[in-house]
DNA sequence: CCTACTACACTTGTATGGTAGTATGGTAGT
DNA sequence: ACTACCATACTACCATACAAGTGTAGTAGG
């Protein structure tokens, strides 16, 4: 693998960073690998420096553990963990929508009839991953409307747990046009400033993804702690 | 500085990272000063590596802010990142405290109880550096009793942003005796399962913090940003 | 006197060698 | 055949050397 095409804007250590957590993410690298510095550096063409300190960054997410002089492994995922990062995902959200329907901006409501716009072509032309990308955007917009942009950071980081058992059941099997619904729905709330039916909506939205955890647990046991 | 009783259990990286992340939350470090890896590597007498890999978590958390091949300074306190903070964690407080006042087992209930009882002691000694800990272990109770361990983790995380700006306000200025009283309505919420009442208290409790920010920015305007 | 350039003293970034601890497989001894 | 031991090949950890960029002070030239 090359980097040098990412090397040009950042820095080593963040190409290598940036490049590990997608592919942990994105399960080519699944829970459970045995990973080491040695290898990665061999690997990307670059010394062990910058991977550990990737290292060092990804053990503090909570994707790798370092066993010192042992060895480095994938973070198996903790499903204690994964429900505790749903909840914790719900109340946040559900705060901001909140704030949301009692105040928000003009231009960032229109945004969001734009986007919702573009979600309802992505679905008829079935191109999820797009959708998968606008969705992001969607509830991105609800915070920085709020003024909540670090809100939204830590957010993110919290998902980053969710994002592996939601790769585990393929995207495909979303139901695209249901969760569509419940983005209008969650827009019309805002515009028409009705907390208390934002945050219900808002609640049921981020419910979805609580199901299943044990089915995928039993389903691929041996990546689960 | 010597480090070598710290050495004995863990790391050397882990070691210089628990001093200098106590040093800036102490404000021994103010925010703004400049510091180097090889200043600190001199001062701790160890090589630059590991002082570079504390950086690199201590820079992830927001507390320090690397520029290459220029120079590295503790951050400066964002109050537009404090406000959220505490906007956070509130959200989060009270999600777990509805969670305790619907169901909490009987020991965890009783641990708060002798929790509270030393409060009272500690307040009639002033000795208010054990009631600051008694506090911490306080919340800490709730979200263990909730089986809610990762998202108080999750917590500690955002309330290093807010524990510099608590620290400008001298320790000594807290109404102890209020915070207590709090801490008793909290607990007496839980036994007697109020959750209504519960989620007013808590959200109280967590406005303590709300006030003189503006105050304190204009009194250390060099500190923030 | 003022400007522009250069040399130098910094900074962080990267590469590499050596150290200590761990796991494993093979071998000698029972 | 089985167990205990030892050599070896790993691992992450730490120290050090080098590279590359930045700011500044001092100096030469106008």
């Amino acid at each position: 693998m090359d980097l040098s095409q990412t090397l040009q804007s950042v820095s080593t250590r963040d190409a290598v960073y940036r490049v590990l957590k997608s592919q942990i993410l994105q399960l080519e690298l699944p829970p459970g690998t045995g990973i080491s510095e040695k290898e990665i550096s061999i690997k990307f063409n670059v010394s062990r420096t910058p991977v550990r300190e990737s290292f060092v960054r990804l053990a503090q997410e909570g994707l790798l553990e370092v066993y010192p002089q042992r060895g480095t492994v994938v973070s198996l995922i903790d499903s204690v963990l994964v429900e505790e990062a749903r909840f914790m995902r719900e109340h946040l959200e559900r705060a901001v929508i909140r704030l949301a329907c009692a105040a928000f901006p003009a231009n960032s409501l229109s945004s969001m009839k734009r986007n919702l716009a573009m979600q309802r072509v992505c679905i008829e032309e079935q191109d999820y991953k797009s959708m998968f990308q606008l969705d992001e955007e969607f509830h991105h917009m609800i915070f920085e409307g709020c003024s909540k942009k670090n809100t939204w950071d830590v957010v993110q980081q919290i998902k980053v747990h969710l994002n592996r058992s939601r790769m585990l059941r393929l995207a495909a099997d979303y139901d695209w046009e249901y969760l569509y619904q419940q983005h209008l729905l969650l827009y019309e709330a805002i515009e028409q400033q009705d907390v208390q039916h934002g945050d219900s909506l808002m609640r049921e939205h981020m419910e979805l993804t609580i199901a299943d955890q044990t089915m995928l647990k039993q389903k691929y046991p041996h990546y689960y702690k």
